[in-house]
DNA sequence: TTCAGGTAATGACATTTGTCATCCCCGTAT
DNA sequence: ATACGGGGATGACAAATGTCATTACCTGAA
């Protein structure tokens, strides 16, 4: 028997899943979470084989759960599916020791077998997101500019952001400036738009 | 037995649905659809009694295709399932006919029970947002104001929206003005955010 | 009929942004 | 040691954006 918790926000998927993965005999769902802390504190009760984590949740999100669990030194294995899967995402998890892989694109008969194959000791990582991954550039903003955007990603004006950054403003014009020619876009809400996209921010 | 078509740009979720409500001995899935624009073509195909949408959609949303289909005098009755049940959301299903309004944040097997009620004939509304609704202000922008805050929802120029809606640059500059006055708010990232939070875009 | 409100446009103005050149400081790889 | 890149700052300039007054047309309610 393969005991699994699930992690995810969104009460209709989390129960769907729940439901399908019950119809398995080789599986058992031991806990359900609405959010990453939940999911620390009852995977490190419960001890299950399997974490199967949502990336976007609340608290904690599915990467970060994954590397808790592993600082503690937990043996369970981590599988995160995710909405929006980005080559930086993965990059991300993989970094976190996170042994499964999975866009919500794929079908929800496929998590079954996902997880058998983790709990047999394979790595399974989505074959379309490695493939980007390995092609995509990673983000061409260096820390400082992708400070100066997370900061005025709710379009916030440059005296907003800069008090935000202790930085003067015509800094912050400066490093926007940089930002729009890298990303070679017209104004900062499509550059935030296209780095949230590419998984940078 | 119940004709059910489902649309949801999340294969796993919408997969999982059809895979529940299979289950069902009352409930028959005749569709998956990916997006709107194929959900209304399948509507119109096979006639469901039931079409259940995901708001969040791209080509057309949940809602947009309950309009279509209602404006093409088809019987099938709507269910709109959303992630974000804002109420201005709920205001906009309403008004294009959807007789089911049901959050992502519920459970899966409700979904099931929900179907038969309005296949039935009945309406369901989820009460927690249906309060909300009462509640909440609605917008207090016009029509025409709605379009070009939509038209620049993606950081566009004064310029490109005065294109898009075949207007003059001024003409958009004076309804941005109107927009930030009444929203007040600053820029026009935070009144998109603040009407996408609202559900008015 | 009058009046209010939505739509559409101009022109003038002040501010904010985005661009560019130039400067300084610092750490590190050559 | 020195050249290079990142972080931080100024000043100047052009373009885009936001504000305001004013005008005009149309529609529906009082």
């Amino acid at each position: 028997m393969i005991r699994v918790l699930i992690a995810d926000d969104e009460a209709m998927i989390r129960s769907a899943l729940a439901a399908l993965l019950r119809l398995e005999d080789d599986i058992e769902v031991v806990a359900e979470c609405a959010d990453g802390a939940q999911a620390v504190i009852m995977a490190g009760k419960l001890q299950p084989d399997i974490c199967l984590l949502d990336l976007e949740m609340p608290e904690l999100d599915g990467v970060q759960v994954a590397d808790r669990l592993r600082s503690t030194g937990s043996a369970t294995r981590c599988v995160v599916v995710t909405r929006h899967a980005r080559p930086g995402v993965l990059r991300r998890a993989l970094a976190s020791g996170v042994l499964g892989f999975l866009p919500k694109s794929r079908s929800a008969n496929e998590v079954a077998e996902v997880i058998r194959r983790v709990a047999a000791g394979a790595r399974y990582i989505d074959p379309e997101i490695a493939a980007d991954a390995l092609s995509e550039e990673r983000s061409p903003l260096t820390e400082r500019e992708l400070d100066v955007l997370r900061a005025g990603r709710r379009g916030e004006s440059t005296v907003q952001i800069a008090r935000a950054l202790n930085l003067a403003a015509g800094t912050v014009r400066n490093y926007i400036s940089a930002i729009l020619a890298k990303l070679n876009v017209a104004t900062r809400q499509q550059a935030v738009l296209l780095a949230e996209e590419r998984g940078w921010i």
